[in-house]
DNA sequence: AAGTCTGATTGCAGCGCTGCAAAAGACTAT
DNA sequence: ATAGTCTTTTGCAGCGCTGCAATCAGACTT
């Protein structure tokens, strides 16, 4: 049996499918009556409109996809869980994709491909990509990119400030007492630019308090996950003098680096202090549970979402803006102690 | 400017449409001087399918929905990640929606809705839909259920052997000479199928070593967080004849119980051994690392896509069956100790 | 050499909807 | 009554592709 269509319901109804088509899609410029005749008409046949036929006409799908590296990471499981949401509001779908980071994954999405059309725009949480690669992307997709990355004026940036928010960190280690502080998760190449802002936080906030920056005790990782943490802990507390202090780039890192710390009989936050970044809800349950800087996830989700609608919505070129998010400091046990 | 379409590559290449149509789908019959007639005549043109046309034509959109209760749940994002690649490999793109575990929310997925024709299969985790009311959903929609529902015949389900698996973990606890064994995370009530036949491998694992249940430490939650873990641990240590170990739910209910009993100065194992179920990351590595039972989450992942593809495929109604993945119990230190 | 078969290519029609602009209808002002 | 204005409804055409069945060309049979 076929599906019901528009022109079943006109029939049905007595007026033309176009009227029917005003109908469905909440057309000012129809009658009381009218409207009322092809409601009951769509009510009785069950009719549902063709969102396919639909997509074809407009040539928009009304969906759009979130782009992140990884899915399993908890940020952004929880950065998603506040889009989507979101998305829905305006009413969009939302395809999800995940790239492990792999460049040329993230370079075909953002570029023409053949997936193109399925969705009317793109949020974008880059990992493997420049700045560089990503200025070549197709100047048609409607784009906010998450994160760290700069704006280069044709898409629009959401994020929160990183060296504030990392300053503002490694502030806390020095005013509780902290002299030795060492940062976990640098990335001193093309795509590490949100490590090396952080990284930029941490130097500014000792040049603030008039502090020399021991530069061996900035651990680079390749990636910010425990792993990374707990075998840069391990590194750093094999040195002769090993920190007490640590500002890690990520919750994950934070929780690496406490089981290392742990492990080895040290306690936290008395030996080592350790903050996080992120404010993933491991940390608020872990033990010690995890100082950290909470970004405002809700925040940059809405603003993300609003700011991909105006663009898809716009006809002219939308210059790209740099937007940021609130982000607070959330001291715990593993800079506090209980 | 318009977008390249087919036939602007079949007149380049001196053919009819439909022709490129039969190269662009790999359509067998075409000679090799035609297929690189038309090849050349894309890549000059820098032609790509119109993916919207050719849902309309085909009538299917080429992505399935999978459908969670919540994305930030760990478990449901390691799924998630799993079955994201297997779908892609089969063609097809996914769809993410979450619940939150609100019936009507699901029940309105299932029914033929309006974003019906979004997606050509679902892949589906209900929370808080019922045996019964799963039934009453769209028969033509091909259907996969993951987690506890059983089948009534007309989709297929794909899970562990819960109680096998519930019974494998207080098995465990049993042999490591636990004699007061809690059980927290029980929901008798009709959507609480998942935990239910977990108390029923509770009961099983007794009933096998010879010992009785104590009802009084069966213990309910509302869902599988942290915090329902920690606040019925605390019931539990609350009474006069606290357990000496406690068999968990999820490893979100495990880490919450242990974060109330670290708190309270116990220690675990010794004073309380804790076990969880699903293997999310976080127990590797939070202290204690947790013990768990490990469902083969790719198996699953792998299992559900496939099954689908070959409900979307098949014309015929396919009968729904069960399938199990297999699972492993995976002791850590919250049970053996360091 | 005509007839048959196989495989390659093509034409038609239509998927179900919406953009556009014109037609029809209703209403106002002179 | 008539022209002019505004509102409501309609018809046409087409979005770009594929299903189907017909056509065509060449090879093979007898």
């Amino acid at each position: 049996m076929r599906e019901t269509t528009l022109r079943d319901v006109a029939e049905l109804a007595g007026v033309s499918p176009r009227t029917v088509s005003n109908v469905v899609n909440g057309y000012a410029r129809v009658t009381d009556a009218t409207r009322e005749k092809v409601e009951r008409a769509i009510a009785e046949l069950g009719y549902q409109p063709n969102v396919l036929a639909r997509n074809l006409a407009t040539g928009r799908s009304g969906q759009i996809v979130v782009v992140v590296p990884y899915l399993d990471t908890p940020y952004f499981a929880e950065l998603l869980q506040a889009i989507i949401p979101a998305a829905r509001q305006a009413g969009y779908n939302v395809l999800v994709d995940q790239t492990d980071g792999d460049p040329a994954h993230e370079a075909s999405l953002v570029s023409r491909g053949a997936r193109r059309l399925l969705f009317d725009g793109m949020i974008f949480s880059p990992l493997g990509l420049s700045q560089q690669d990503l200025s070549v992307r197709d100047p048609a997709l409607p784009l906010v990119v998450l994160g760290e990355r700069t704006s280069d004026g044709t898409f629009d940036h959401v994020g929160i400030d990183d060296v504030a928010a990392s300053s503002d960190a490694v502030a806390h280690l020095i005013k509780i007492g902290r002299t030795r502080i060492a940062a976990i998760g640098d990335q001193p190449y093309p795509t590490g630019e949100a490590a090396q802002l952080r990284t930029r936080g941490f130097r500014a906030a000792h040049a603030a308090a008039g502090r020399p920056v021991d530069e061996t005790l900035i651990v680079g990782t390749a990636r910010f996950n425990r792993l990374d943490g707990a075998q840069a802990m391990a590194t750093l507390l094999d040195r002769a003098d090993p920190p007490d202090a640590v500002f890690c780039y990520s919750d994950l890192v934070a929780s690496g680096a406490i089981h290392t710390l742990l492990q080895r009989g040290l306690r936290v936050p008395e030996d080592v202090a350790v903050i996080g970044y992120d404010d993933i809800e491991d940390g608020r349950y872990g033990r010690p549970t995890i100082s950290t800087i909470s970004p405002d996830k809700k925040a940059i989700a809405q603003t993300a979402v609003d700011r991909l609608m105006l663009r898809i919505s716009s006809s002219e070129p939308v210059p790209g803006v740099e937007l940021r998010a609130a982000h607070r400091l959330i001291p715990r046990e593993s800079t506090l102690g209980r």
